[in-house]
This record gives C-alpha cells, structure tokens and sequence, in this order.
RNA sequence: GCUCCCUUCGUCUAGCGGUUAGGACGCUGGCCUCUCACGUCGGUAACAGGGGUUCGAAUCCCCUAGGGAGCGCCA
C-alpha cells in the first residue's frame, strides 16, 4: 500500500481566507489520519500577480493554526524546467501541438459560439498544422475528441464530462511559460500525491488533468472537490463579510484552536459532536462523510467557539496570547495583577481576547467617563452610605488582606450593617470602581484593581453623587 | 447561453425506507445570582415544489424551481 500525500497548493496573490484554511487543513487531515504526509507547494506561476508578501502571508497563516507541512514550500517558478520537459515529452509524442490562431480569430470564434448558444471552446483549428517554432506561438494539449472523463471523486461521487465539451488548453504560453493545468499535473505526479483535496472550483479542470495524465501515461490521484464556503447571505464570502483572513482572525482575537474547530464542522460531522481538538480530527476525520453543499460562515458560531476555548484552554497560554491585545489599548501588562487571574476573572464573559482586553482596561487605569445608565441607576444619594461605610471599611485592610475572601466579607458586613440587600452596596460599589455595571465578582474586582485605585475611585464617586445631588 | 454540481430549522448539521425528523449556534422563557456573563432546565423553528416506485418515503427515480461553480496565454 502507498503512503498517503496530499498538498495545500495556494497561489501568492493575497493572504490565506478561511476557504483556503478549510481546504489546507481537511488535506492536513487526510494526511495525518492516514499516517501520509502533508506537503505545502506555492503555485507562483503568475508572475504578475504573485507576490513574496502573499506568501509571507500564507505562511505566517499555516503556521499561525498549526498546519504543519512535511515537505516544502515547494516554489513552481523553480521547477520551470521541469514543465518544459513534459511538455516537449507531449510535444514530441504528438500529444501537443504549436497554435499560433490570432487573438481575434479566438474571438470570433467565441461570438459566434455564443450566438450559436453552444459552449465556447477552442475549434482545433490548428491541429495537424506544421508551425515554425521560431514564429509567435502557444502549445495546446490535444484534448481526447469523444469518449468521456469520469472523476470518481471522494465527496461528489462519480462525475461524468464529455470531452467534446472539453477543448485544447494551452499549456505554454507564448512566453514559454507553463500554465496551471499542466504544472498541477506535473507537480502532483512528480510528488508522488496520492489524494488531492481542492475547492469544486476546480472539478472542471480536473476532467482535463485527468486527460493529460492519461495522455502523459501517469496514473491520476484520488480526487476529494470540497463545496465552497459562501457568506452570510448565501453569496461567495468576501470581505464585506467580515474577517476572511486567517491573520485578521488571529489579530481579532480568536484562537487558532477555534477556529480550526470552526472550519472543520463546515461540511463535515461526526454525529452530534461540535468540540474538536485537533487530536480528535485526525482521528475521527472521514474525507468521504463531507457533504456536497456549500455552506454559510456563520461568525455567531465561531465566536461562541472562541468563548469556548478562552474559557476552557491554559490559562496562562490565554494570558499569553492576551497580553498584545492589551497593548493595543496602550495597557502594560506588567503593570497590573497577574494576567492569569485577570483571564480566569473575565474569560467568561468575552468572545475574543480584543473584547476581553477590552472589559479588562478598568484593572489598569482609571475609567474616562461613567456609563451613564449605570450611573443614574446606582450613583444615587442612597449610594452614598453605602460607598463611605465600604471606604472605611476597606481603608483599614491591610494590603496583603486585599483578597477576594476578605473583601467579600466586607461588602458582607457593610451590607449586614445597613440591612441592605447585598446589590444595594455591591453595585454602587461596583460603578464607582470599574465605570460600569458589569464586572466579574464583587470580590474579583476590588481585588484586582487593588487597595489604592479602589479607594480613589469610591472618593471620585461620592463627589460625583454629591456634584449631582448640587444640581438637582 | 452551454457543461457540471447542490437543495433538512435563520445558520452549521444528524438522518442513509418505518423517528414525536435529533443535536449545535442564534433568538427566547425559567433557574442560579452582588451586576454582566458563565452554567443549567425549557421553548421557537426545517425535509424547496410536483410527480412517481413502495404496504410505507427526508431517505430511491423523474420533472420543475431556486442556488452555485466552470467555460482565460488566472490559479
């Protein structure tokens, strides 16, 4: 038995989206399940639009979710001698012919294609003619003109093209370079790849790849054509979606482990299961169990994933991964308490690590303004006995007593004291520290503003209440 | 236009001839509770339409409708 190879081939002509992702991590999948190998090849045929930032980028994005190749990047741009070889090899054996049709010989071909409502395809005008090399030209592939093509492919099932609807591609082009078809196959076949997973993009071409394998005398791989991801609103995902990008994912804060997760459940599932490691992929992946439906990305979804996970992953991986988004708001980190018991406070109660560093900011320094619902809700003159019973309270604890437990029991007292509700201290308590009406525990959240800020922060809302108090 | 493909709650999906059509996200009601969350219990909501085949169809076949992809000297 052969060991499994499959590759992610991505072209360097923008960053990795999720699609892409998709697509690397179910051959990623195959591979490993399989006990294959995972190889990364980088199509740059076109020199015009591939650039070394695109693949800066989809490298940074492969690593970045943890997709490791075994082999590679291959480059095709350095294996353009290759290329020529087998297309000289078809050349040779009368597989391939010179073409030199003008450009507006192509287009009126195609008008009157069109009009005659048939599928415009190149005419085989051509064939069987002796062109002079030296004189302008492309090389075609002489397509099989009956019989047909049957992709036996591993989530479409058996698809079946008819070669008259198939023409002769180009496979060099008048600059003497190779064109996609042909360096795909010569790449996949040269590399030993046994399986190839793609977006149905590409289910077209392959019926040509599978003729000129054949034509070549190369055995064809198994075929895997994954539906496309659209977006929201049934359309092909772009950006006006939202976030396609896998490093804009990353910079939103979500973790490569949610996303993954994410990415795996569209078009794929094992029972009622919805948390996957990746552990748990590669042991439960079956290529053949993905659906042939396109599917919508659904950002709700990924986002309750990515709660999930800050939740429930190391804490001080969390903390970690936390600590540039908190520099995004100019918070040094080391500034505050341990980012472990921040993550532990707040991860509850964020979606991402932006909006976690986000609710975190009242830790390190004073808020700006009050949330004014809040405010007018709890800021209130009957707050203020409260708020002075509670700073007295607090000012006698002695910093190293400035503990979720003992300032529970403070809030406790005072409450006791004043026969209140607990609420009624705890939340004027709470808009006075932190700006707003939520935060963790009462408790949590004196503890890790700590002593001085607290204090400071009750004195600015009792003059607050007082301000107000003025002007009514 | 032509070729190929697809169609179960709003979304991701389970289902592979006999189910009260299940789960998850979202939305929503209760509980928990110092707030917001989390958690937990419940609710809402789907087989695109029409013909067959069959004792019996979400499941098999055909047609229609809707959607998608491809038809480059792009990949």
């Amino acid at each position: 038995m052969t060991t499994v190879r499959t590759r992610f081939a991505p072209s360097p002509t923008g960053f990795l989206h999720v699609g892409g992702a998709r697509t690397a991590l179910f051959s990623y999948l195959f591979a490993r399940k399989h006990g294959g190998q995972f190889i990364l090849r980088i199509e740059d045929t076109d020199l015009e639009r591939s650039t070394p930032e695109s693949v800066n980028a989809i490298l940074e994005g492969m690593t970045w979710l943890g997709l490791d190749y075994d082999e590679g990047p291959f480059y095709q741009t350095q294996r353009f001698e290759r290329y020529q070889a087998v297309i000289d090899e078809l050349f040779d054996k009368g597989l391939a012919y010179r073409c030199n049709c003008p450009k507006e010989r192509l287009d009126k071909l195609r008008e009157r294609q069109m009009a005659a409502k048939v599928k415009p395809r190149y005419d085989g005008h051509c064939r069987g003619k002796s062109i002079d090399p030296s004189e302008p030209h492309v090389i075609r592939f002489s397509n099989p003109v009956e019989g047909m093509v049957v992709v036996d492919d591993r989530v479409r099932g058996r698809v079946a093209f008819n070669n008259g609807e198939l023409d002769d591609l180009i496979i060099r082009r008048s600059d003497g370079s190779p064109t996609y078809n042909l360096t795909v196959v010569v790449d996949d076949a040269e590399m030993g790849i046994t399986d190839v997973i793609r977006g149905d993009d590409h289910l077209g071409n392959t019926a040509r790849q599978i003729n000129i394998l054949n034509a070549w005398g190369k055995e064809p791989p198994r075929y895997a054509h994954l539906p496309m991801i659209l977006g929201e609103d049934g359309s092909r995902l772009s950006k006006r979606h939202g976030a396609v990008s896998v490093i804009a994912f990353r910079d939103q804060g979500y973790l490569p482990e949610a996303l993954l997760n994410y990415l795996v459940r569209l078009g794929w599932s094992h029972g009622d299961q919805e948390m996957f490691s990746v552990d748990d992929m590669i042991e439960l992946f079956d290529i053949g169990a993905v659906n042939k439906a396109a599917a919508s990305f659904d950002y709700a979804k990924l986002a309750w994933l990515n709660q999930h996970y800050i939740q429930h992953g190391d804490t001080k991986r969390i903390a970690h991964l936390l600590s540039p988004h908190l520099g995004h708001l100019d918070i040094d980190p080391s500034a505050g308490p341990d980012l472990t018991a921040v993550v532990e406070a707040q991860a509850p109660r964020a979606k991402t690590l932006a909006e976690l560093a986000e609710i975190s900011t009242f830790i390190y320094r004073d808020f700006d303004d009050y949330d004014p619902a809040a405010a007018k809700k709890h800021l209130r003159p009957v707050a203020r006995e409260p708020l002075v019973r509670m700073r007295a309270a607090l000012e006698l604890l002695a910093l190293e007593d400035w503990q979720p437990e003992l300032l529970h029991h403070q809030v406790d007292q005072v409450a006791a004291e004043l026969e209140l509700a607990m609420g009624k201290v705890a939340q004027p308590l709470r808009v006075a520290v932190v700006g707003r009406a939520a935060s963790p525990g009462i408790d949590v959240t004196l503890h890790l503003v700590g002593k001085e800020a607290t204090l400071r922060r009750i004195d600015r809302a009792l003059a607050f209440i007082d301000a107000r108090a003025a002007q009514a």
